[in-house]
DNA sequence: AAATTATCGCAACATTGTTGCGATTGTGTA
DNA sequence: TACACAATCGCAACAATGTTGCGATAATTT
C-alpha cells in the first residue's frame, strides 16, 4: 500500500538515533540535525519510524516525551516491554533491555502494553557526583 | 517555615480529587471546576499539592499528565511505587494500588522511584466492547 | 483590627504538537 | 533515461499545555 520512502531527512534522523545511546525528545532530535529540515518534518518522520516500529516512544515521569531506536528487528511481532532507566541529574533515558518486571493482575483487565520506567542515578551520576 | 493556605480554589481541587475514582489531567481538574479560578491557579495549585505529597503526578504513555490523590496520608515516608492503568479506550487512569512489579536491576544504579503503567483495556471497556 | 505574606488573576510568553496546502522529490514503470 | 504518481517536505497558521512577573487579594498571625 503506502511505501516508505527514505529521504534525506529520515536518514538523518536514523543516523542520529544510531549514534545515541540513549533516548531523544524532539527537541534534541532538531539540535543535532542542525536545522537540515523543518521541525514539522521531524514530527512526521518520528511518525513514521514509531509506525514501521522502528523506533519506541517513551513519556517520562516528569512528562517530557523521547524516542529510542528498536534493537529487535528480527522479530516479527514484538512489544516493548523492556524498562527504561531516567536519570534525574543528567535526565538521560537509557534502555534496560533486560530488566523485565513480574507482577500480578487483577481480573477483568487485558494489559496489552507495560511501561516500566526506573529513575533515579545512572552510573554516570551516580559515580561523579556524591 | 512556608506554611500552605487553605484556599476556596485548593479546597476545590481536593473535592475534584477526592470526587474521582480516576486520575485527572489539569484540564479535567479545570472542566470540573466550571472556571471557579484561573488555569494558572490550578497549576500552582497542583504544584503544592504534589510538593506536599497530597497526590502524584502520572505521565501516560501517551504523554499526557495526569494527577491523582495519594491515599496513604498515615505513612510518613512514602514512594508511589504502585502501578497505573491506562485505558486505551476511555483513556481513564487508575491506580492499582496492590500492583507492584519485582524485578531485577543491573548495577551501579540508584533507584529511587518507579513507574509502572500498564495500557490496555479497563473492565468497564473490556465489558462493553466486542 | 492590623500586619504579614501566601495566593490569586491577568497578561504575556515559551514550548510542544497538529493541520492544510502547494511545492518538491523518491521510486516504480515505460 | 525519462515520465508519472504519490509520498514527503516546507511554510504558515493554529491549538494545547505549561511558565513567569507583578500588582491585587485574602488567609493567617499578632
Amino acid at each position: 500500500m503506502k511505501a516508505t520512502r527514505n529521504t534525506t531527512a529520515k536518514t538523518a534522523v536514523l543516523e542520529v538515533f544510531e549514534k545515541s545511546k540513549t533516548a531523544l525528545s524532539h527537541t534534541e532530535i532538531q539540535k543535532q540535525l542542525n536545522d537540515i529540515c523543518d521541525r514539522v518534518t521531524i514530527y512526521r518522520i518520528l511518525d513514521r519510524l514509531l509506525n514501521d516500529d522502528i523506533i519506541h516512544k517513551i513519556s517520562n515521569q516528569d512528562g517530557t516525551v523521547k524516542y529510542a531506536k528498536c534493537n529487535h528487528s528480527h522479530q516479527r511481532v514484538h512489544i516493548h516491554n523492556h524498562a527504561h532507566f531516567s536519570c534525574e541529574n543528567c535526565h538521560e533515558i537509557t534502555c534496560l533491555e533486560n530488566v523485565k518486571p513480574s507482577y500480578i493482575m487483577p481480573h477483568n483487565y487485558k494489559v496489552k502494553e507495560i511501561n516500566f520506567t526506573l529513575s533515579g542515578l545512572c552510573p554516570k551520576c551516580l559515580n561523579s557526583n556524591i
